[in-house]
DNA sequence: ATAGCTGTTATATTATACATAGAACAACAA
DNA sequence: TTGTTGTTCTATGTATAATATAACAGCTAT
């Protein structure tokens, strides 16, 4: 799969790993199971320093989607999509609330909202 | 309206605080032309630094949500609720898009992110 | 065994963001 | 004039992000 960075964005470079590799799992381009670069070679691909890889790596294993193995390197967990009830909700909830008042605020209500979720489920199932 | 701040949240202050303007303005507890405290007095009450309110409110007025007054102070924006247009939807469905990949390896599906998504504009009506 | 690969740990440096503090300024109101 | 408004400036301390080397421990294949 591929996995690209954009280093003059705002958000850190470890954050934006981490939320590809996610994408590519919720897309279906990444699947149980499957390997993933080793930091060493990801950070020579994308030009990025190998810390940075681990970080992006690390927060994906607390978040129990990726193993990480030393000595036989980093796979999607067999159990990447089974409800692990980390209270990952209420997380999801206060987020959305944010982007609700945010969208309000800036003229999207209800309806508009509903249906750009709708659209970015509709773009995940169909691969992009 | 109540306005309150957790320092030891790893958000940041300024964040927070841009945060609960926000959803006050969303669930109707702050109007149109409704006036703000000056920073100093917000400062005060939040027992936080003047300078981190006037941040807060500076991003505020960058989004077109408040109007800031040298001397007069500063109010809600009389177009708060306007249709900006100014690329938030492209913004939002990238929020969207993460939060949805997110949600995926976490075990909730586009049913349940619906649900929490609808749950939420149900409780901003009733004003919490 | 040795060479090569894994992730990890440690130390160090640079840059940026966050939050604080105190002071002074310009615009307006009472 | 006095007081309030937001703004600007300088300064400090802390935390995070990203980089760079280097060494370490676990395993595999030659």
């Amino acid at each position: 799969m591929l996995l690209q960075i954009d280093v003059n964005s705002e958000e850190a470079l470890y954050t934006q790993l981490a939320n590809q590799i996610r994408y590519g799992i919720a897309r279906g381009y990444l699947q149980p199971d499957d390997p993933l670069p080793s930091v060493r070679n990801l950070a020579s691909e994308l030009g990025i320093n190998m810390h940075t890889v681990s970080k992006a790596y690390n927060k994906l294993k607390e978040e129990g989607i990726i193993i990480i193995n030393r000595s036989k390197g980093v796979r999607i967990s067999s159990k990447v999509f089974a409800d692990r009830k980390t209270g990952y909700e209420t997380i999801l909830e206060e987020k959305i609330r944010q982007l609700v008042s945010q969208s309000i605020c800036n003229g999207i209500g209800e309806k508009r909202f509903l249906g750009v979720v709708e659209n970015v489920f509709k773009k995940m199932r169909s691969g992009e």
